[in-house]
Parts: structure tokens; sequence; C-alpha cells
DNA sequence: CCGAATCCGGTGGGATACTG
DNA sequence: CAGTATCCCACCGGATTCGG
């Protein structure tokens, strides 16, 4: 864990530590949406389907020290707060949009595979 | 839950299905492991510091079941297995590779925006 | 060498209630 | 509205052991 000279798998290298701080669903989810357009809390929390205003909170928060997005508050009452994205959010939401694209031309080819996959296990299962 | 017309961030949609899958940091590093040429499965323990067997296994298994990666036994004593890209996994560790290239070039920006956000926060702690 | 199986501690994250 | 605080439990993942 300290050597890391060896490649772009040591623990210590730029890709390890964007990937410790984004790699996950709601990261890249609550990325793409602000994205889009500047939103309020209870809009994202709406719109991100499944997440918890827990870890809505938390995904934001670190999304912003990564100074990925901005956080403003209105002094407002109540008060409202809006998330917006920043330059260097937005570069990294364009390709979180192309994986997206992704996603939609090969999402039968993976459910496809997936199928077989499980297929296959099942008929070693039986003859066990 | 079961609703998906409203958009890219519903629970069922293609985007969400493929982040619930890879969208961790072992499976782009083992993917981005592979791409760059066929392993076996302790030369990728080696290479990717800091996951363990357990880990690894079941990622390569999720990889494999999305039809990304392939597993093949060679029947030599001891059994050597090899895994390997398909062109579906190529055509997203493309994508990966291209993070891997932003994160290397804009790892200083998100240093600055860590230390400065931390910093900033420490200061509103002291005066609490 | 490649993996399955078991045990087990830490924690991520849901539910709920409360605040400014 | 936009959080914070607390409780609490499932499950993630590390360590270890065993098998082919």
């Amino acid at each position: 864990m300290t050597r890391d000279s060896r490649g772009p798998f040591a623990a210590t290298c730029p890709t390890r530590h964007l990937l410790d701080q984004i790699a996950d669903k709601w990261s890249m989810l609550a990325l793409i949406a602000i994205d889009s357009a500047p939103r309020r809390f209870n809009a994202l929390k709406r719109e991100i389907e499944g997440i918890s205003q827990k870890v809505l909170t938390q995904t934001l928060r670190r999304l912003e020290r990564n100074g990925l997005i901005s956080r403003s508050v209105a002094p407002t009452v109540p008060v409202s707060v809006t998330y917006a994205i920043t330059p260097l959010g937005h570069s990294l939401a364009v390709m979180m949009e192309t994986m997206r694209t992704w996603s939609i031309a090969n999402i039968d080819s993976i459910l496809a595979a997936q199928s077989c996959y499980d297929h296959s296990r099942s008929e070693a299962q039986s003859l066990k």
C-alpha cells in the first residue's frame, strides 16, 4: 500500500483516488442529473428514484468536496439550496453521458449474456 | 419502483441497470487490467493492489455474467484459468480508459478543491 | 494455482424523529 | 425546505481454511 510506481493499479495513483470518490451509482446519477440543469435538494431526491435523503446528502457533500458541483444557499424563508455543476464536474459528466448512451445501446447484449450465464449455471446445478 | 417512463433515473432504466452491475471501483479496475491483456487470476490479484481474493472472484464472476470478460480453463496440472476481454467489454473499457486519462489530468484540481473544502470546514468548526 | 466455504467484525445505509 | 441526529441491522468484505 506504499509503492505507487508499478502502474495504474497501485493504491495511490490518481485513477484509484478518483474511483474511491465517485465510483458508485449514486454519485454518477447525481452528477448527470445536476449537469442537465441546476436542482434543489428535494427535486433531486424525487428524481433519483430509490435514494434516501441521508445518502443523497452524503453524495452531494462528496461531489461538492471534490469540486464537481457547487452548493448555493438563498436566504429566503424557508431556505432554498441549489446545486449546480462546475466546469470540472461538467467535463466529467460528459463522460457519464457517454456511458449512459452506451448502456442504452448495449443493454440487450448484457441482458442476453446474463440469462445465458444463469441458464448454463442452473443446468450444472441440476445434474449435480 | 415500477414506472420507468420518467427518464434516466427511474429504477428500471438501462443506465441504472448497468450502474448496479459495474459502478464500483474494483469492477472498473479489473476491466481496465484485463482489457490491456489477458490475465491469470493471481496476476490480477497481484496487480490490483488491495483487493482480496474473495472480492476479486466475485468481481470477475459478475463481469463474466454480464458478458464483459471471458473465462477459459486450460486442463493443465494444476489448472490455469485465464480471463480475457470480450468485444462488448472492450468497448466499455475504452470509456474507462478515457476516465483514467481524465483523472490523471484533473487530479490536481480535485485535490485542490478537497483541501479548500476541508480548510473552510475546519474554520467553521473552530468558531463554533 | 484457482477457487469455494465458513466465520465474523465493521459499517453503509434505511427508518424515524427533530431543528432552523 | 433542507438538512442533522439517533438507532439498528443487513450485508460487505477481510482472514482463514479447505478442496480440485
